[in-house]
DNA sequence: GCTATTATTGCAATCAGTTCGCAATAAGGA
DNA sequence: TCCTTATTGCGAACTGATTGCAATAATAGC
């Protein structure tokens, strides 16, 4: 299996794009990054290993990332949106608690199903989904 | 079945807060549009209708209506949350299509195992879940 | 019904996240 | 090595959303 940095480079080349330092050290942090993240997060990360990297040149960055499949948007709060890496990761799903804002991820074959039934009834050639359940966990239900 | 403005007022009767005509347009607008909505959409809706709202106001109000369960977000795109009323429907699903936009709704069964399921393990008091499919759509899909 | 209290509204100012214009830089082909 | 031009970093600009405040109007009490 390519590692993520051949997987960008490749991706980078096939569109007659340049390699630069800056886009491979994003691709370096996002999959440093074993949970959710944002743009923000991304530039604190990068500039405390002393990477001079500006927040424009990340957000340039993002869409290069989502196209080759590296990265997929997770879900949107506080006013940004979330992303997480998904090369080289079985694909999941999310349970968030409404209350503390708790993520846990789980993975259920049986969407996959729906994905296939779905996509035939419509006509779709489907690429995936995106599968969000909710609720209040342990800790919080308490107090319901 | 009480009718969705029914149900406001009661939301807005037990939470102590003043019934006003310009909520109850919101309201209005919300269950006229059967299809997704953003805020700017009910605000040229209601312009043209020839009420006088603010944006403003109508951006305090959207809390309310997610709060007493009229409404629920829908998905995030172009920058800003579109929503949709969900009083007095079925639950459904949505299926994109990544090239045109085109969004199908339709109604799974199964999910709410896997609810139920998820919620088991993880000790969540599970109150609901958000399933997006996409893909390409039969018209786009033939340009791949 | 009238009055007093105070939540709500509309407007404009503000804020936060993101995009964009432009000059300086540097990647990569010739 | 040179030349072309994509990319970067900076700050300005933009967009969606929030907020402070004075004017307004909804409700509770009389």
């Amino acid at each position: 299996m390519k590692s993520e940095i051949e997987v960008f480079r490749e991706f980078i080349r096939n569109k007659g794009l340049r390699k630069t330092p800056e886009r491979e050290q994003v691709v370096r942090a996002v999959f440093e990054i074993h949970d959710h993240f944002d743009v923000d997060g991304l530039y604190v990360l990068l500039r405390g290993q002393n990477e001079k990297i500006s927040k424009a040149t990340i957000y340039r960055t993002i869409p290069l990332l989502l196209e080759s499949g590296l990265i997929q948007e997770a879900y949107f709060e506080d006013g940004h949106l979330h992303y997480e890496h998904i090369y080289g990761h079985e694909h999941h799903c999310h349970l968030r608690c409404l209350d503390c804002g708790k993520v846990v991820e789980f993975t259920e074959e049986i969407v996959k199903d729906v994905e296939e039934k779905v996509g035939e009834i419509y006509d779709f050639l489907v690429t995936g989904h995106k599968l969000e359940v909710y609720g209040h966990c342990g800790k919080c239900k308490v107090h319901k």
